[in-house]
Order: structure tokens, then sequence, then C-alpha cells
RNA sequence: GGGCCUGUAGCUCAGUCAGGUAGAGCAUCCGGCUUUUAACCGGACGGUCGCGGGUUCGAACCCCGUCAGGCCCGCCA
């Protein structure tokens, strides 16, 4: 059974009616670590769909957290802004600093403009959550009850947080954090408590009172997630594993939430994506893959069976080079097989019926809706990615593919290929997938030829000197060079794709030599020569 | 200090929750296609399932211990 699937029966025993949530701070670029939220939450949904539940799938947005410092993205004049709401400041401009005119004029904040290229991948992707914003949900007074609880029973609050996370609380602490007379929530000492008053100190000397039904303010984070959990009645949420080690914020908020007389939500912890090599994906360091950039090189779907096929509690590791071309290459593999046909298969053994039940998971996961029909296209990654590089024009692609006018590729494949040409361009292509020539020939290459392969050759340096310059003719006279002399063509072939590309088997070489001067290529030839020779 | 995850073929991993004869892909090697594709087809090679105990008729899987690596508990998913 497939991971969601067995969240899914898990909530089925809980009741008919859930809530799954998802919910991100958009305090920079968003990553594909992000994703991994999203689309964890968004999978458990289809699966509790799929399994006749009713289900509202949800995307807090953390919009009311403050900036915590000027990330290096952002220009010094931020430094104002620290401990301000990111839903109530200025977005960045391309310089990064704050763009008050836009704030003012279309109300663009830091929140959003992070978020809105997110949620557009986020629709290219096929997850459609019902958004909500924090910020706007404590104005508009959603956190009310839970908030007047938590500033009632602070004592027991405290008593939670300190006995679960083994952590002292400081002496002023109190379970709201207001908004100072500047607009921070940092640096403000709590002084008093008189519902729906919080009194307070701010860092300027300055004394205000903060309404918690007005959203002058907001719960800390530690109370704020489990008072989300209540209002909106979440009943089930994957979340970081910073969130679910022993006495981090959900051990906190499963035992908070009680207090607001609310049960807390089915917990599914998932692991970190990291760039390989790299580390944690991280917005702040610039270390980031974008889930816009992702989707610029490969189909939704591929990006989908990432997180589809690995179980949250494994960590991913991610890059756009060869791990993109294995990602896509499984992908076709799966499209192309007979589930059906497996299954009915005797004797199957428990492990194989498993392997293949999860991989039907995988793919109805992989779909972008639950009515797509995915089509393998039956061309590989690597095998597009050769074409794209040697052939001149889309139409030759599809004509080596088997089309023609009257048989069309179909618009996935022509979808594909358009991608498959921004990976190539992009720095992103990895050298072994890349197809150069060898200007300086290693004399380790020639290690194993004999007289035979020698001798070929000599011949073919001839008969490429000599013979027309197009494809069809440079193709005759690589098999040619060995023929002549009652040879297999393959030692032609071998000879032609090690002096060449420095490798043994290869792509199609005449098209790509006809591309090329004469002069180079019979240089290259000779320069092997020269080095066989000494 | 507390907790989590990982350790299975050269590589990447599945299989561990519901114990029942060691799996996939890639890589390598061999063969075929008297060379449309680093394509395709067929085959081979390859594992003391980290280690040691225990439970069991039977353990990669459950229990205890142990080693190694990674990570979290400072609101960075």
């Amino acid at each position: 059974m497939h991971w969601a699937d067995v969240t899914a029966q898990a909530l089925a025993h809980r009741g008919d009616k859930h809530v799954i949530s998802t919910g991100i701070t958009p305090s920079g670029e968003f990553h594909i670590g992000h994703l991994r939220e999203i689309l964890t939450g968004d999978m458990i949904s289809r699966a509790a769909r799929n399994a006749g539940l009713d289900v509202d799938f949800i995307f807090i947005v953390d919009d009311a957290d403050p900036l915590r410092k000027v990330y290096p993205f952002l220009d010094e004049d931020y430094s104002q802004f620290i401990g301000h709401q990111i839903g109530s400041i200025p977005a960045p401009d391309l310089e990064g600093k704050p763009d008050f005119e836009k704030f003012k004029k279309d109300g663009l904040s830091y929140a959003d403009y992070f978020l809105n290229p997110f949620l557009e991948a986020l629709r290219t992707i096929g997850v459609v959550p019902r958004i909500i914003k924090n910020m706007h949900s404590y104005q508009s007074g959603q956190f009310n009850e839970v908030s007047k609880i938590a500033c009632d029973k602070a004592d027991e609050i405290r008593e939670i947080i300190e006995r679960v996370s083994s952590r002292e609380l400081a002496d002023d602490w109190f379970p709201w954090s207001p908004l100072d007379s500047k607009g921070s929530l940092e640096g403000v000492v709590v002084t008093g408590y008189e519902f729906p008053l919080v009194h307070w100190k701010d860092s300027h000397g300055v004394e205000g009172s903060s309404d918690i039904t007005k959203g002058e303010g907001k719960l800390p984070w530690r109370i704020d997630w489990p008072a989300k959990w209540s209002w909106i009645g979440v009943t089930c949420e994957a979340f970081g594993k910073d969130h679910g080690a022993a006495g981090g914020s959900y051990a906190t908020g499963r035992e908070i939430c009680q207090l607001f007389g609310y049960q807390p939500p089915q917990p599914l912890t998932y692991e970190w994506i990291s760039l390989k090599g790299q580390g944690a994906m991280s917005s702040s360091s610039g270390n980031t893959i974008g889930p816009i950039e992702a989707l610029e090189l490969v189909p939704p779907e591929i990006l989908r069976l990432l997180i589809a096929q690995s179980k949250p509690n494994k960590a991913i590791e991610f890059d756009t080079g060869m791990s993109l071309v294995n990602l896509a290459d499984e992908y076709e593999r799966l499209l192309s097989r007979n589930f059906d046909q497996e299954l009915e298969e005797e004797n199957l053994s428990r492990r194989k019926k498993v392997q293949i039940e999860d991989a039907i998971g995988a793919l109805g996961m992989a779909k972008v809706t639950t009515e797509s029909i995915l089509e393998s296209s039956n061309v590989t990654f690597r095998h597009l990615c050769l074409l794209a590089q040697t052939k001149t024009s889309d139409e030759m692609v599809w004509k080596s593919l088997g089309y023609t006018d009257t048989d069309k590729p179909p618009t996935s494949l022509v979808d594909r290929l358009n991608k498959m040409k921004i990976w190539i361009e992009s720095e992103h292509l990895p050298e072994e997938m890349r197809i150069s020539l060898i200007e300086n020939p290693q004399s380790e290459t020639f290690v194993e030829f004999g007289d035979e392969e020698i001798k070929v050759l000599e011949i073919l340096k001839k008969e490429l000197e000599t013979c027309d310059w197009n494809k069809e003719d440079i193709g005759n006279a690589i098999p040619n060079s060995a023929k002549s002399i009652e040879l297999s063509p393959r030692i032609a072939y071998l000879v032609a794709y090690s002096t060449l590309m420095g490798r043994s088997r290869g792509p199609r070489l005449a098209p790509i030599l006809a591309e090329i001067e004469r002069t180079r290529i019979i240089q290259i030839l000779e320069r092997c020569l020269t080095v066989i020779n000494s």
C-alpha cells in the first residue's frame, strides 16, 4: 500500500470528514523542500478522497510571522522591518530594497511577493489548496477564542512547554506577542493582561495595549500552531522533522490544543530534501532549486513522482543533473509497465506484489489530476537528450522517432522536448550527458588498439578526407574503412568513437560529424595517429 | 542530555508496519541487430541484508544490545 493510503486508512478510522493542513512561512524564495510539505499533504488528501472521505485540503500561509533578519538577498534598508510581520511590510524590488511604491499602490506585501509565484507553480503541478492567510485570520477574529484561552491559561501553557521541551521560559514570558509602537513583535515586554487587552512596554520605552481580538499581535509559534488546529478543525497535518523531534513543537502542540478542547491531528513527519553535496536547502543561503525553475526543466508529473515514490521518512537527495535523468527514466519505465499483467502472474510473492502495488500507487500520485491519463512516450530522457543535441531541428527529432506529418507527436512529448532544450542550454546539464568531441587524444584511449584498429584508423582518415561531406557519405565512410580490408564494421565504429569521443560507443556519428568542419575532424584523427606512432 | 532516520549487489534504492525460498534500475561483461539511435532485444556476473545475541518450525523483517553515518530539539519544510 502506498504511504499516502496508509495515512488515509488511519484517518478513516477517526471519521469521515477531514481537514488536511499544510503550512509555510513565506520568508524567502520557495524551494523544492517546500514542495514536499505541500505535495505530502496533497497526496494524503488524494488518497483520503479515494478512500471515500470528505476532505478539505488547506495551505496556511504564515504571513503573521516576523522578519527574522536581513537575509543576504535583502538590502540593509530592511533592518527597519526586523520583527515586523512579513504580511505587513513591502516586498523587495530587483535590488532587494523595499518597494514602498508597489506596497502602497497594489498592496504587494513581502509575503505575497514570495507566495504568488509558488501558488502559480502549485497550479501547474495540480495542487489547489484552500489558502488561509494567518495574519488576516488574526485580524478578522478567527483566533479570538483560542487566544483568550491561551492568555487565561498562561500558567498551564508555560508548564507544558517547560516540561515537554525541557527548556526554561523567561519570567516575563506570556502566550501572546503584542505588536509594539512601531509594529514590531520583538523586544516587547508584557506588563499585564485584562481581556481583551494585553498591556506592554516596548524597547523604545513606549507603553500600550494590544487587543488580542483585533490581530494586534499574534500567538507565539508553539501556541499558534495548535490554535490553528483548533479553530480550523485540522485532523491531519504533515510537517518537517524539525517539528517532529521529541520536545519539538508537535509534542507541545498536542498537549496545548487539548487546553483548547481540541484533539491533536494525525501527524506525519517527513524528512528534508537536500541538494546533492550541498546539504539541506535553505532560502537564506541561496542554496535552492525553486519549484518554478524545476518545472522549466521537467514535466510536473516527474516532480510529483519524486515525492510520491519516496516514503516521507526518507531523506531525498536531489539535483538537477543525473538525479533528474534517473528520475525521468524511472517515470518512463513505470509508464510502460503493464501492471494488470504483472499482478496476474502466478506464484507472485508477497514482496513482489507489494512492489507492484507501490509502483501503481506512486504513479497514481504522480498524475497532475486524478483524471489525467498518463501515456508512455517510449522515449527515455537520455534518448531525448541525445536527439535534442544532435538534430538540427524539431522536425528532425520527430522524424527520427518515427513520427510523420499525419502521425504527429503527442503534446506531452513536444513539451518535454522544449523542456529538454532548456535543460541542455542551462548549467544543469551534467558533463556525461553532453556530446562533445575530444580535441586532444589521450594515449590511454589507444592502449587496446591492435594492428587492425590502427589500420582501420588510417583508412578512416583517408575515407573522410575524400568523401562528400554530408551525413550519408560520412555514414558510409565509417563502416567502409573496415569493410575494405575485410573486417567487421564494429571495429570501425569502435575506432571512430574512441578517437573522436573517447568512449567505445555513442550516438550516431555521421549526422554529428556532418555538422562539424571536415578539417577539424581530420586534425583530430591525425593527432591520434601521431600519438599512436610515437 | 533527549529523540529521529539510515546501514541490503560496484552505484541508487525497494522489500521491514501485517516473518515464509534475497529484488529492481543503473553500471559491468557476453551475444544479437552484416549499425536508424550512449537505441532496442536476449543472457550472465554480482549480496555473510552493518555486527552480536534472543523469540520462532522459519528473521533483512519482531525483541534486546552494539557499531557506523546523517539529522532534529535555537519557529529554516
